[in-house]
DNA sequence: CGGTTTTTTCACTGCTTTTTCACCGCGCCC
DNA sequence: GGGCGCGGTGAAAAAGCAGTGAAAAAACCG
């Protein structure tokens, strides 16, 4: 699935200049011109990053921030002519992954963006729970050491669960990062898909231990045991 | 817990400048002068963070780069005289989270620094009140530990008391709030969404502690205990 | 092209949440 | 003391959601 990129910016001649370059790395590219609409589009297209300025109508970068932190973990880049020590401080603490300088070399902000979605999408290469393995390289799992064999949407869906692993993720999301921004009412199919996914994963589908319903919100992929490979900060 | 950080670099006089700085902040430093003791250290120390340094003797900063994302997804951030575009996106195609350009500004530093921590820690804002624990980024409310399954509903009006916690919310605002602006005069659901909430939420739902009626105005939620969240601001 | 797997669609069911409504108790002011 | 506003209580009706099964449609593969 392709990574989709939000570009927030009331200069559509910065929009015009990096939404090309973006396209041609293989991102898909949306943009708003305003706060407002900035979150308008944040919620419906879900994007996997975002590409922000700090002058804007409507309600400033800073405040964009702010919002979106509230209801995401979404990796933000700002991108501003503002160079002071006051404000990359400002942006950083206020929910900011990065911060760049307009004028920016282009190939920095594609630098920029590949480290921050490498580390929000932290592809742990192994995750092991109990009596499953999830490689997320490979594109495999194995259960109680057997391989499983999932369908590309079974393992998309699986990998959306286990990016987020304990913490909740709705249908929502779930339909959006799968299926694409267009089909974000359509919570039918994971329904499908989930219920899938537990009779290939589960010891008892009928009462899930990985994929847990949080009624009302969402799913869960728990994952008890902590994760064994590749150790992280210690 | 302190964070541990390890700064690498073979000038003495950056270490000595950087380092009184990260500890006024509550880091624990610890440096390397070449990229052999560098290592050396990462696995002794163990660090939640490196300020790694590009030229170096015995092993460059790019290399140090790679061995330690071989071993661990512990992040860093190259800080270096080399402002070229291709230092930087090698750097940060390597495994680098971060690149400042020497000279830099000791505050971008640290709010660089906190970025980055914050974002390989997770670092969900946590509303703690005696005996429950409201994490609002996960939608998730501990009560002695144990998770407490709140409906949406339920979950919205607790949000809206909390974030004005300590203060009053009319039943009107929050009528308004939660089901939208043409409800405002239905502050009859509140009344049922309160009582759920206080039979779930307080140890005597008779007597409520969190929650308080104040009469003839509105709700209070009564947060006795300080705000407990992660250290974003110095 | 035919057969198989995968995905989509839809109707149904049981369960939880939300809404609605009637009533109770308390304090207050006249 | 009785009416009145306000907030708490309880229960039943209505609505919404997740799980299930099964069949149609689409994609895949030889």
């Amino acid at each position: 699935m392709k990574q989709r990129i939000l570009i927030v910016d009331d200069d559509p001649g910065i929009v015009a200049a990096i939404t090309p370059a973006l396209r041609a790395q293989g991102y898909e590219v949306s943009a708003a011109h305003d706060g407002e609409t900035a979150l308008a589009a944040f919620r419906q297209v879900g994007p996997h990053l975002v590409l922000l300025d700090l002058v804007m109508p409507k309600l400033g970068g800073i405040g964009v921030c702010q919002q979106i932190r509230q209801q995401s973990a979404t990796p933000i880049i700002v991108v501003s002519v503002k160079g002071a020590e006051a404000d990359i401080v400002t942006a950083l603490d206020n929910g900011a992954d990065d911060y760049l300088v307009k004028p920016f070399r282009l190939s920095e902000l594609l630098a920029r963006i590949r480290a921050v979605l490498r580390r929000s999408r932290a592809p742990q290469p192994l995750i092991q729970c109990a009596d499953l393995v999830i490689d997320t390289t490979r594109r495999i799992v194995l259960r109680q050491g057997q391989p499983v064999s999932l369908t590309p949407i079974e393992y998309a869906v699986l990998a959306e669960l286990v990016a987020h692993r304990n913490g909740v993720v709705t249908a929502r999301q779930i339909v959006q990062r799968v299926w694409g921004p267009q089909y974000a009412d359509a919570t039918d199919y994971v329904k499908g898909v989930i219920r899938r996914l537990r009779v290939k994963l589960e010891p008892d589908p009928a009462h899930p231990r990985y994929i847990i319903t949080e009624p009302h919100v969402g799913y869960r992929f728990n994952d008890a045991s902590g994760t064994v490979s590749s150790p992280s900060s210690p």
